[in-house]
Parts: structure tokens; C-alpha cells; sequence
DNA sequence: ATTTAAATATGATATTTATCATGTTTTAGT
DNA sequence: ACTAAAACATGATAAATATCATATTTAAAT
């Protein structure tokens, strides 16, 4: 097993405010897991008694609506936390979280951490700074899903991705999302994301090579209207 | 100038955690401001550099769309404090606050209050619960906007008001808003908003008295599909 | 390699919602 | 009390999006 102090990943995240000795403790009792593509993490209404410190690997976080449909409030990857909310208050997650692809993931269990959230300031303000974009982000969300038309959604989710996730070589984008991913994330039909996908390629802002994306015209989608 | 520490507001909000030295500390340097319905308190952009506490009233956050429309990401009342994310971070406000009656605020400023945020573990564990649960209602904003209808957004927007809110003596929702403000909660046109109230009347969920509306059939409005 | 299932694609149509036009009512200011 | 402005209301129509039907392509499993 790695060891937690060693690990380069922390460093993306809330757990590179611990101190040695606090990161010697949870090495100890940290448990690793492996999660193929398509598996799911954790079930919305979970309790996690922990967090997930996510090593390799994308994955969605989705909330189910009343009409059956997942709603796809974000991606997280490699060098993110899982489950923060878990260890403030003993509230169940709200969200499911399911790999896009391949995962490797670190549990760390709610016991031995929360201490160091209660101790260790440096770890405590850097959690809050991190909700609070968090925050900031799902009002722009909001806003986004209230007043902008489904093709500007989807412009803005396929610049999101190549901005956040990067492309391969080739310049497809690195995330592989179906077509009913696309939907969840912008509040739409399959068909509709199909449909505008489409026209995109007609336009010359986008092209694919099999089921990859690739952006060809940034200003173009910018300038979606 | 009143007292902090005398204050029965603070029982409803982070300020709660704090000692009784440092709410001493506080109460020399905040000062007291009165809002008149309609008036702005901050500025989408603005930098606040302290937090305000709600006396009384109610006022709504809002976030400027790209194509010109406002709109409501939250309605915060008395007992409420405002401005949360500015202790945080120095980044500035990305929404604006107007009053939607009169209001009365005490101001705090930042350079006050940050040393507590260091020291005093349960208000800050106060604040990340408070960021916690505002996450978790925009997630469930977020699938609403994605996933329903403007009739159910609606219907739910009544429903939230009543519970959030309460009623004035006579039955009628407390918080008045005007049909543009529905239509800035739901994501929607006016004109959608009126069409969608006259139904509901029809059907016999709401009634009006004047401006103000009063909720007639609970679960038919929870029923509305 | 072949079969089967899943994902992608496209057309036809229905539904929802926005927009524009116009009229009425309410509110605010003198 | 009177006038102007704002808010509310409703109809007609256009635009956006969902839904249903049905191919076609791609991926997965034996």
C-alpha cells in the first residue's frame, strides 16, 4: 500500500494543508480501491463515513429527478475529494457518484480525519475555500440552465470539458461521455443532444473521430448564441 | 447602537459560536444600516470585506444573466447573515442583494471577524455546515431548473415560500413578490409566470388578495405534474 | 465471426414556452 | 383627486424542445 505522505496527488487538494504526522496516521488506516468504468462509487442517500481521495480516474456525481431522469450536477477527477459534505455533518450524500472510466480511489474513514478538521485550521479553511467555489459554481449552474437555450448549454459544456478535463493527443476531448451524459449535464433530450451535436459538426465547430470529441472552432462555440 | 451580545438574532446564525469577548469585540465596530424596500445592498462584483447580519426583512441574491435577465438564486431572511463567502476568500460577490421590503442589517467588517474564523473552531464548523447545506439546496435547484417544468417550478416556488417564509394572519404568503420576481425564481418569462398563476387559480391551488397570494390546496400544488 | 444489444441518428409531430401586441388594473407621485 | 408609470393580464403567433417512430451504426458477448 502507498503511503499517503509520499503520494503527489494530495497535493491537488484539501489534504496538502495536513501535517506529516497527520498524514503518517491516515496512510495507516487508509484503504485503497479499485472502481472499473461504469461502476458505481456511492448511492445517493449513502452514508459515507468518509472521504474518497480520487487517485486516478473521472467520475460523474448525478442526483436523480422525480421523473426518473439522473441530472449530471458534475465531473470530478484525478486529485479531487469525494464526500467532503460527509464529514461535516452526518447528512447522507445527495448525490451518486459513478467512474466515467478506470478509478483508483483512497477511502479514509470519517474517524480518523475528523480531528484534524477540528484541529488543524490551515485543513479546515482550505475545505470551506473549496465549497465555496463549489458554491459559486452552482450558481452560475443556475443561472445557466435557467436562462440559456439548450444549444448554448451544450457549447458551454463542451468548452467546460476541454477547459477542466484537457484533450488527448489527437485533440479529441480526454472525457468520454455518451450522447445521454451530454443530456444529463445540460437538462435535455438524448435526441436534442444529438441533434445539436449535429449541427455543430455542420458549422465546423466541432468534428469527431469515432465517439471522441474535438473542438475545432473555440470562438465559434463561444460565440453560440 | 444595540449589542451583539444582547442581540436575539445571532441565535439564527454562525454568530451564535462566538464568545462572549469576541461578540463584545464585535459590537464596538459593527455599525447598523437601513434598507428601503427595493434598494440595493451589494453590487454583483462588489468586495464586500465583512459580513452582514439580517435584523429584519427580507432580501433576494441575485445573478446577472448574459442575455440581460436577473436572476434569483435565493431569498434570505432576517436571522440570516450575508456575505459568508467574503471571509474566505478575497474574491469578490458574484451576486447582488436587494432588499424586498425594509430591512434592517448590522455590518461586520472582515478585519473583525477573520481571527475568530481562525481561532474559534465552532463558528467556523458553523460556517462549513451553513456552505454545506446552501450546496445542497443549489444541487437540488440545479435538477429542478434541468428537469421540470415551469408549471412545476412554479408550483414549487409557492410551496418553498410558504414553508421557508410563512404566512402573513390571513393566509397569505409573507414575502411579497411581484410576477417578474416569480418569473426570476423559475427561469421563466413573465408573462409564462401570469399565465401559470391565473391556472392555478382556476384549478383552485391558490387564491389572491390583492397582490398577495395565499395557498388554497397544498397537495394540489405538490401534485402539479 | 456472428449475433445481440446498445448507442447514435433522423424525421414527423406534439407540446411547451417565448415573444409580440394590446388592453386593463394598480400603484406612486404631484 | 388626477395623471403617469408600472404591474398585471390575455390573445395570437413563433420558436424551442420533447416525444415517438424507425433506421443505422457501433460495441459487446458468445
Amino acid at each position: 500500500m502507498s503511503k499517503c505522505e509520499q503520494c503527489i496527488i494530495r497535493q491537488f487538494n484539501s489534504l496538502k494543508a495536513l501535517t506529516k504526522e497527520e498524514l503518517l496516521r491516515i496512510s495507516a488506516c487508509k484503504t485503497s480501491r479499485i472502481i472499473k468504468k461504469g461502476e458505481v462509487i456511492f448511492e445517493e442517500g449513502e452514508s459515507l463515513n468518509g472521504i474518497f481521495c480520487i487517485k486516478d480516474g473521472v467520475c460523474k456525481l448525478t442526483k436523480l429527478s422525480a421523473n426518473g431522469k439522473d441530472q449530471i450536477i458534475k465531473l470530478v477527477e484525478k486529485g479531487q475529494i469525494l464526500g467532503q459534505r460527509s464529514l461535516i455533518s452526518d447528512e447522507r450524500t445527495n448525490l451518486r457518484a459513478t467512474a466515467l472510466n478506470d478509478m483508483e480511489l483512497c477511502f479514509i474513514p470519517k474517524a480518523e480525519i475528523i480531528n484534524d478538521l477540528k484541529k488543524n485550521n490551515n485543513f479546515t479553511m482550505d475545505i470551506l475555500k473549496n465549497m465555496a467555489d463549489d458554491l459559486r459554481e452552482a450558481d452560475d449552474v443556475i443561472v445557466n440552465m435557467a436562462q440559456k437555450s439548450v444549444r448554448q448549454r451544450l457549447a458551454e459544456a463542451l468548452l467546460d470539458i476541454e477547459e477542466n478535463f484537457g484533450t488527448n493527443p489527437d485533440g479529441t476531448l480526454s472525457v468520454l461521455l455518451s450522447r445521454e451524459d451530454f443530456a444529463s449535464i445540460v437538462g435535455t433530450a438524448t435526441e436534442s443532444v444529438i441533434r445539436v451535436l449535429s449541427q455543430f459538426k455542420k458549422e465546423g465547430f466541432i468534428s469527431t473521430i469515432g465517439k471522441y470529441i474535438k473542438i475545432e472552432d473555440i470562438d465559434g462555440l463561444r460565440r453560440v448564441e
